[in-house]
DNA sequence: TAAATACATACCAAATTTGATATGACGGAT
DNA sequence: ATCCGTCATATCAAATTTGGTATGTATTTA
């Protein structure tokens, strides 16, 4: 991974850096940091020339982050939060503490497997510790690798190799274009993917896998790409969204059924595009030869057996 | 912030680490990193003794990470991935690009004020590059401080000076306790909070004001707090649980409006609790002094006026 | 006008880091 | 038994870091 002029940075600095945003004075800082403050302007500045972009502008008073700075100032903090967690982290699992179960779980099949299996194991273990990540793929799959999952249902992305994994039954997901249930488009009896160009769009940020199926099916389609789009991640703000625009939505089938479906009952409807969307199968993946909690097993095992109960498709 | 043994960890010690467990081998993580195999081999040695714990498992055919390498090598990656983005910052920056407005938003600020606000600015800009990030006030407001938010909607936690900011017109937020319709308690009349501590519940984990409010309203009454929950932070993780189960999941008042409104119509109900459980109000807050982008100060300003046309509580 | 406050620069010395080469130990494959 | 591949250790030297003290500059305050 390269990391451009952040890869000479020292962590001094980063502390550094937050320090004097939040003080505002590079004086109490430097008390912070334990230093004196001579000590702390050179830090600083050379800080700066290493980055190439002044930081803080200095003022009798004291200091005031550049919009640089800013920016800078949050990774930093950023970073800060994560090394104070590895050190907690590192803590508690010297201590033989910190038992779950993480599952992961694109947005269908938690809906449609992981929360079943877990009304199912919380039913006999109502206390047991369990964590669900709701994700793309890409993003379980690599915290499947780093640890951070205990397994997960996904895609495997193509530049992970399929051998590191045990993988169970697979699964097909499609996308389902949400609108409004009185949306101009709502009774239509069937609609090409290249008339929805000049409608609005809410919908994730490019590198999700339904977002890129999308712009692959207008591709497909030869038609242009939607430019009108509100950018989230967050269900809640899409479906506002839908509800009080004529925008469009793609949502994964399993999410699309859960929320049209006879028990939640929302006023959404599916558009019947001519060719149905499809995202890459997905998986239950393990890594081959990790051992997991006994909790995490017994998840593992109903999640798998919901799988099996549903017919292939 | 106390970095407890991260506080002596260097990059290329993170590399090293990340580089690892990639690879499998250290000589060519070595590569990786452009030092020779016994130079990483000590580098890594020096870590761990640092650090106190073995990271990795040495085997005639290369290392595979500890339990605790596991960990430390997700810490490991997130951390060069934020350095990573901090180098990126910082080009665009210099470059004079990356111009967004970014707003974070309570749930129930989000979906009552800021998705309206959103949807009037695409109408006359339909390209403006906005992002929402839908958060607890901790995070929004840390954020908020840290650049990364323009302005945010949310509660002022109490550890912060509310004279570092400009607030805007405060807002009450309630929770509501959300069933499936056909819930056994669907139909009541009344309920104490204390009636409702051996059912099962999802929602936010600890921290999350919401979950403190909810733990807050059974010391109230007097109340055991219930030990059947699934914690997650996914809306449709809730949902899919609600439908399913007799669980309760505790939304924002706006949510909730949201979804059992006409215009979603989801079969979910809220329960008539006897004492309403009420958040802290929010506030729209702008740190004082700090420039906006146009597109954002426009933002800020529709969203202004969604304040100002609902009457105050 | 003098004092106080805040940041910047110069210089110094000790400690640490950094990366190399040379070589050893160990386990697996042939 | 030998060779190969991988990781570990020892030693060395150059470079860098780290933090200090002393002092300077600029602005604000009393």
């Amino acid at each position: 991974m390269d990391l451009g002029v952040a890869r000479n940075l020292k962590i001094s600095q980063l502390r550094l850096i937050s320090a004097i945003a939040e003080h505002g004075q590079i004086r109490l800082a430097a008390d912070e940091l334990a230093i004196t403050q001579p000590a702390a302007s050179r830090l600083l500045a050379d800080t700066e020339q290493n980055l190439g972009a002044k930081l803080f502008e200095r003022h009798p008073k004291g200091m005031v982050p550049t919009l640089i700075g800013r920016a800078l100032t949050q990774r930093a903090h950023k970073l800060l939060v994560e090394l104070r967690d590895l050190s907690r982290d590192l803590h508690e699992l010297k201590s033989g503490e910190g038992g779950t179960a993480t599952v992961g779980a694109v947005t269908g099949a938690a809906v449609g497997f992981v929360i079943p299996a877990i009304n199912q194991l919380k039913a006999t273990s109502p206390k047991a510790d369990i964590h669900v990540n709701v994700e793309a793929s890409e993003v379980l799959v690599r915290d499947l690798i780093g640890g951070k999952n205990d397994f997960v249902l996904a895609r495997l992305p193509p530049d992970f190799n399929a051998n590191e994994f045990e993988l169970m039954p697979a699964r097909t997901e499609t996308v389902k274009l949400m609108v409004r249930e009185d949306h101009p488009l709502a009774r239509a009896t069937e609609v090409s993917i290249g008339d929805l160009t000049h409608y609005e769009w809410v919908m994730q940020t490019h590198r999700a896998p339904i977002r890129e199926a999308v712009d692959s099916a207008f591709l497909q389609a030869r038609a242009e790409l939607p430019t009108n789009i509100i950018n989230t991640t967050s269900l809640l703000a899409m479906i506002a969204v839908l509800v009080s625009t004529s925008a469009i939505a793609p949502l994964a089938s399993e999410v699309s059924d859960l929320l049209i479906g006879n028990r939640v009952g929302a006023k959404l409807s599916v558009l019947p595009v001519k060719r149905p969307i499809v995202l890459t199968p997905y998986y239950l993946l393990l890594v081959k030869g990790r051992q997991l909690s006994p909790i995490a097993n017994r998840l593992r095992a109903l999640v798998n057996a919901e799988l099996n109960r549903g017919s292939r498709r």
